[in-house]
DNA sequence: AATGAATGAGATTTCATTCAT
DNA sequence: AATGAATGAAATCTCATTCAT
């Protein structure tokens, strides 16, 4: 289904994007080679998440983290540049495990949309429910950083709107694919952003994937095809 | 229909939110009375919003609305306790705003489905293409400073479209409306954030008022009733 | 003779240096009003120009000169966006000294040579024999903060230099004054800087300046002509 | 005449100057016997001297030295055991090429002062045109690393040319020695300083080593000899 | 009421130096 | 002998807030 050991099959055929042009002085300073190096990183990425998460962008400082993660600054700056490229990396790994589980598996294409839809409303939800808070901050601070949000999921998730949308065509009514896929994607992360700072324990609740996944079938005029992935879609 | 001008008026008796009278500290300092007052606090509410869209929260210091706002720092201390209150002072004249643009006249209420909801969807997004540049800072300046997003517009929102959807429930689907609120909230919601910061121009665009009316039409099973406030649905 | 005074009535005619083209982020950041701005601003000059000559330029922080000048390091970045611009400011304030001693008097342009050269030595000695710690720590700190040296005193000196090689040509031997111009200044240069550091008490005996005069005026072929200010030149 | 190859024969008898053993915590940490450890040392100063002219001595720091030398800090720290004690060790690499050059060869002194004057004049040129840029930063980082300019040529010069006033006494005018030893040197040197910094192409030009010969015999009252090493001194 | 000079904690970043491996 | 990860004091600069005038 939905997980990360096929990241590099992807069903649709959608190119993987270019090795993420790093300029100089954004990138993380040295890879760590020993492993004492490595559990540092680490602890220092975890550190920015948590704080992050507790106490928001503001409450970020370098010093914070370098103690939270109980090293010092000079460390936390022999890796990172800077506190951007910093942030950059906590985005750039939280990226990488979104589209672990975003990235579906070849096999599904044949399947019929609803259960395709339902696979892909369910998947978002999950994503973000592996840390919606900290989705949350860093969907903040990366702009703030100047990562484009674009990157940050809409990218994977434009990609993979577009497809279904052009590939199921024959079946729905007929749409602007570049108006009906901005506004699918908009919507869905409207949804996953207001449940995750409101409501996070919607995030796992099957009757909120279901009615979402109605809110797509409808919306592209799938509603004659009879059962959805679990139970009729009015 | 959807204006400033019947601010005083609410359509569909919806509760007014109280006077918000907050804790001590947070609320401006003392009651401009005097002509030249009002006009220092509008003066700095306007160079907050200025320096908000120009140049993001982060460019926001209290001597830079001070000076843009042609006075001192201390005057500008003397009507809001701190820069948190003056925030939430400009958050509430935002959303005063917007509400006034969003309470709908109660000659509506009687009109078909279709014709609401497609004046409601226009109506949100003319309330954004306002300022949409100052909506966006002032969504993440209120969360910083403690307002909690709900009241800034969903609370109305919320109110609105739960009413609607009771009103005209016999002509839809049957629905959870608690779950259909808030789906429906939050999707417009994302629509607009998306849009603001990605296609400002489609504010504007009668295509994407189209486009967004009949997925929410469409949703709540209004798909068989024929024609919508401008044309066909499908 | 040399002084302040005549500060405005330039003897050799010599243009006026143009009003000093200043970024907007080099030159102090506002003009103290009031008295006690002024009074800071001058604690923090004083505080830097003493820091400067008893640790120098790695001793200087702006903590140190806060603290030093009993004002806090936000006062000193209320009026100095930068510690360069701070450093700007000091060494303009040495040039201005240094130029209003080394500013000759119009009446003097008809003199011997020999006496004018021997003023000229003198007042170039008198003019370090100030502050000769600071001007030679100012020398070295205002390079590394993008001042010119030439800027420094030698575009002064220069002029000067020059002006005098041209009008008693006809008294020296065929120079290129282009060659001797620069020659002669950073000869004296080198020596006051060497004075300056090695044996400071010789910036004011006469030894010194009868044997510079001496160098100079045979340097230029003048020695034929008898007597010069004070005692034969040979 | 002026080369490397004498080092070992001090033609004037000057003193050469002791074995240089100073505080234990500033001359090298070991005296590197191995071929390696040499390699290594000689690889640390190179890359020292390196970023001293490339980049000033603000941006030499000792992780950009062991980087730029190949080899770890570690081992930077195991040959010098402070960064102080690094410089002192370049400089004092610098001080010998330098004297190389300026130790003149025996046969010279019987030659004509003029001769004489004029190889001095040009070996000072010569040896600062080998690295002008390298001579300057180390001239201000001796100073902050404590060692005395005196050391660094002057002393050498002051030697020279003391004795040349000495042994040629009477050919020239009265002479304060001592007095017109310190100045001749002291105005070389400026002389030189100020060449290094703004014409650096006249380090090698024949026209400013006449007029700077000139110079000098002219002062000491060698006036009336004909002829100097080149052409008539006048 | 208004002014604006002054405050100082705190943020980011650097770099000489140490020491476990 | 060599490595390079780790340290942490210190430097520059910002900005919300106070208070004497």
């Amino acid at each position: 289904m939905y997980n990360a050991s096929n990241r590099s099959r992807s069903v649709l055929a959608l190119a993987r994007k270019p090795p993420t042009r790093k300029g100089p002085q954004l990138s993380p300073r040295k890879a760590p080679t020993q492993a004492r190096a490595r559990a540092t990183v680490d602890a220092i990425l975890r550190a920015t998440a948590r704080i992050l998460t507790r106490r928001g962008y503001d409450g970020l400082s370098t010093n914070a983290i370098a103690q939270l993660a109980g090293v010092s600054v000079g460390s936390l700056y022999q890796y990172f540049p800077s506190k951007e490229a910093l942030i950059r990396a906590l985005v750039e790994q939280h990226v990488a495990e979104l589209e672990a589980i975003l990235t579906p598996d070849p096999s599904l294409l044949g399947q019929p949309l609803e259960v395709l839809a339902r696979m892909l409303v369910k998947a978002m939800l999950e994503a973000h429910a592996l840390d919606p808070a900290l989705h949350r901050e860093l969907l903040a601070a990366a702009e703030k950083v100047g990562v484009p949000q674009k990157q940050f999921i809409r990218s994977r998730g434009d990609v993979l709107v577009r497809a279904l949308l052009e590939f199921y065509a024959p079946q729905l009514r007929p749409l602007d694919v570049e108006l009906a896929t901005f506004i699918i994607v908009g919507a869905m992360e409207g949804m996953e952003l207001r449940i995750t700072s409101e409501k996070p324990e919607w995030l796992t609740d099957e009757r909120v994937v279901d009615e979402l996944t109605t809110m797509l079938l409808r919306y592209v005029g799938h509603i004659s095809v009879t059962g959805t992935g679990r139970r009729a879609s009015s």
